[in-house]
DNA sequence: ATAATTTGGTAAAGCGTTTGCTCAAAGAGG
DNA sequence: CCTCTTTGAGCAAACGCTTTACCAAATTAT
């Protein structure tokens, strides 16, 4: 690795002057700055990141926690947390596959690495854990609040969401509208179940809650088990999108019409939602918005412009075509 | 900020020794020892990342470039890139949005930032850019090949995949295969378009390519343009998933039949292919594969374990219904 | 008892930069 | 011709940590 002190020692001065030179400050003769930029380029030299870093301030990095990055959901975010970092730091992206150990291991990792700031998405981690690392670390999370002043969130309200959702295919037409959750140590699984039995309730219908997983592949095995059981079942809400579509795959391969036997609507909203067919109706997260704010906030708690915040945004309904008994502007 | 000599002051013992303490080297007597580690605990310590970097390797840095991560191919790239730098490197994600000239900002950016090590992901930058920054870090590319012994690659036998995938659409009995590229800047496109051409020559029939973009929208957009002009197609070679997803949308619309009107190829085999209706032909790039192939491959440049390789994957058809118009096993 | 070794600890050198202070030389003003 | 300011450039400290060389005291061997 070649340093300042060797463009020094070629260019015959001090390294003083050199650091002078390279960075504009201060009053060097014209030669010695030409010769010393010459030779700095010559020789390809980069300032030495770490040993500028225990100086000044330099551009830092923040880490993300994301349970799985080919999620769209949180694709979307990541590209929202990218944007609302923009020029101030870097992004360390970390995909924990949904194991509270490995997010915690990661956690750890980034404390040791030089990392500003953690931002967990949708994590498992215990609250314990986010409480001992905020001691380190400034930290956002998302969907989940934390009594501790030191932690910001970024929320959703999930139960309403949920509710909403549920609400509109009871609205449709649908009787044994069942829920396909994620499992209880999420806490966005338990919120949206919730979201769903308040509105099976209020209609007083019974809630029936499948706890099966978070991808595709979760929601195709257990719509297949539905299907092949011939369950009473003629709405389905999904806990996120990707469910719902493995979910729509297997009743449709069962040869059971969607919406007209069953009819799907899923959560968050990502953009795949208009690209299968039928359209999948969803409960809208602004991920991107989300993640920006998340950003923003984590970046405003680093460089001590502001204390911790909070935001919340408010779930909307799309309606697509996966929802619509009675056939509308849809077809 | 707590350092190694706040603790010393605290224990009455010079930082020599707890440095010793904490990294668990030399010999310190009981008591001091478990008296300083009851110190570093109470406040929190965590050694300084950028000053322990000056002296000894510590868990370093490497940048990937990602035209976009939402799009499936590249998230779940990212995850085998992840994968592939486990317990050596810390990720940091770049998104260029498809960007050349903010490509080469990012690559900037992270070569003054201590990244040690850089993969492009099908990327637009200039070659003689990529020689430029090879003198500084270790690069990976994907999707391309250069002279310079310093720059790796990753590559896939686009135009072979291409050849494949119009040649099965030729196979299933279309005759106006038409095909929705990218643009000429990006290689990738160049070759996809090539086998594509190849393949419709060798069968005797004039090639017809639109240059038009790597997203659903473009897809949607140029296929519903081709709907409603009532062009006489019966089969599109997509140049990824997701202008074939937006294409198939478009399609649908407009009251086409997936296959029987028109058959749909895309690329990439992204985990969408299943979950959409009908089920998505594509060629089949193993992404997680690939990423992981550029992960370790850079960690071996980095750590001067070896010269710089090249790995060379071969695509696959995977067929699927939308491609099929005489109809088998689906249906 | 003396020499040799082990044990517990300190001081200082470096890692690569930046920057405040110093100082010499040169040019300007009286 | 002498002082005053400007210009150019070096020295050395500091950032936080690791590591080596070194020293004293305590223990052991001779």
């Amino acid at each position: 690795m070649i340093t300042i002190n060797d463009i020094a020692k070629m260019a015959n001065v001090s390294i003083s002057t050199v650091s002078r030179v390279l960075n504009g400050k201060g009053r060097v003769g014209k030669e010695k700055r030409e010769e010393i930029l010459k030779i700095a380029k010559e020789l390809n030299y980069v300032p030495n990141y770490h040993a500028r870093c225990m100086i000044n301030e330099s551009v830092f990095t923040v880490g993300f926690i994301t349970p799985d990055i080919t999620n769209p959901f949180f694709s979307e975010l990541t590209r929202g947390i990218e944007i609302g970092i923009l020029g101030k730091a870097l992004l360390i992206l970390m995909n924990s596959f949904r194991d509270p150990k490995t997010e915690e291991e990661m956690a750890e990792r980034l404390k040791t690495s030089g990392t500003k700031g953690i931002i967990f998405g949708n994590s498992r981690v215990e609250d314990s854990f986010v409480s001992y690392i905020s001691k380190f670390l400034p930290v956002v999370v998302f969907d989940k609040e934390y009594e501790s002043e030191k932690i910001a969130s970024v929320l959703l309200d999930n139960s309403y969401g949920a509710f909403k959702a549920t609400k509109h295919l009871l609205d449709n037409g649908c009787r044994n509208v069942i829920h396909f959750g994620g499992t209880d140590e999420l806490l966005v699984s338990v919120q949206r179940a919730n979201g769903y039995k308040e509105a099976m309730k209020q209609a007083g219908l019974t809630p029936r809650i499948f706890k099966i997983g978070y991808d595709e592949k979760a929601g195709y095995k257990k719509a297949k088990e539905i299907v092949e059981k011939r369950e009473k079942v003629d709405g389905i809400f999904c806990m996120n999108d990707l469910v719902a579509i493995g979910a729509m795959k297997a009743l449709k391969e069962g040869g059971l019409k969607i919406p007209q036997d069953v009819a799907i609507v899923g959560f968050d909203d990502t953009n795949l939602c208009d690209y299968v067919s039928p359209s999948l109706t969803s409960i809208r997260q602004p991920a991107e918005e989300m993640g920006k704010s998340a950003a923003t906030m984590l970046i405003d708690v680093i460089e001590g412009r502001c204390n911790v915040r909070k935001y919340v945004f408010s779930p909307t309904l799309v309606v697509r075509e996966s929802s619509l008994k009675t056939r509308g502007q849809f077809s």
